[in-house]
DNA sequence: TTTATATAGTTGTTTAAACAACTATATGCT
DNA sequence: AGCATATAGTTGTTTAAACAACTATATAAA
């Protein structure tokens, strides 16, 4: 495996991952200034369920790369905030579906907008011929370790 | 901004660090199994002290990126596990120097080897030209947002 | 010299991640 | 039906991130 061997300087910002931490500070940031008073991990779980409402938590954990603790305590702090519900499921009582309330339907334009002008502050001078490889690669990163059992 | 607006569904991961989460767990398995019982965040203050021994704090948090007090806790748990020791600088008498201890330093190469390998299992099938191209973008993207003060 | 300001580091609090252990419900097998 | 197993979610514990407020030392200005 000569051909991928990393120089040594080269490694640490691939995997501590400088890039994403940046853009998430800077969302946090912007979403604050706009006075959008979530977390990122609680936009995360709201992005999903702004796509798709009603989702299990399940289904949460599955597309925000989470463990089930992490998404109850998410959906918790969620509902604390008046921003979802839990509905117990009829069909099979292990599940709950979570639910957007009024409140953070009310949120999602102004959330969506504040997360595109972030990726845009994030991109300014990345041509989208470089976007779609690096797109690439993190993806095919995230194939290669998550196959063999990484969640 | 039309250029780099980005489609819904691709902004995700981009934000999320989809990748980047996906390589720390890999390390931290790697790390697991193979006896070296340092989580990822230490890993990464070790990382820099091998590179050069006797930092400051303040010169730790540039390095990983991380503010003071992440570093205070990070070198408080460093030095329960009798990896690092504090030193007083004489000179100035606000700073503390972080050193290495024998046991971290025996610790190097093994974790060193373990994080190659996991790059190279990261980096699987994924050609040097396009590494390079992603490394460009997320170097980018960590200086359009890190300019104006997101540390 | 005293006073203001900058720098290095610490402490407190809230939110979250990771992992193990747990409860409750559903499914499949005999 | 009864039992094993799988699935959905919760709780406890440790580690860490983010942010504000704080102490101590150093530097610069009056």
């Amino acid at each position: 495996m000569l051909k991928n061997q990393f120089k040594r300087g080269e490694l640490y910002s691939f995997i501590t991952g400088k890039a994403s931490t940046a853009i998430s500070r800077r969302l946090q940031k912007n979403f604050k200034q706009a006075g959008v008073d979530v977390t990122i991990e609680q936009w995360s779980v709201l992005y999903h369920l702004w796509k798709q409402d009603g989702l299990s938590q399940q289904q949460l954990c599955d597309a925000t790369f989470r463990d089930k603790p992490s998404i109850t305590r998410l959906v918790d702090n969620l509902e604390k905030l008046q921003l979802v519900t839990r509905v117990a499921n009829k069909e099979d009582r292990r599940i709950n579906r979570i639910f957007l309330t009024q409140q953070a339907n009310e949120l999602q334009d102004k959330a969506m907008d504040l997360a595109n002008q972030t990726l845009n502050e994030a991109l300014d001078g990345v041509t989208n011929g470089q976007i779609e490889i690096a797109k690439e690669v993190l993806q095919k990163v995230y194939d290669n370790l998550a196959t063999s059992g990484s969640l």
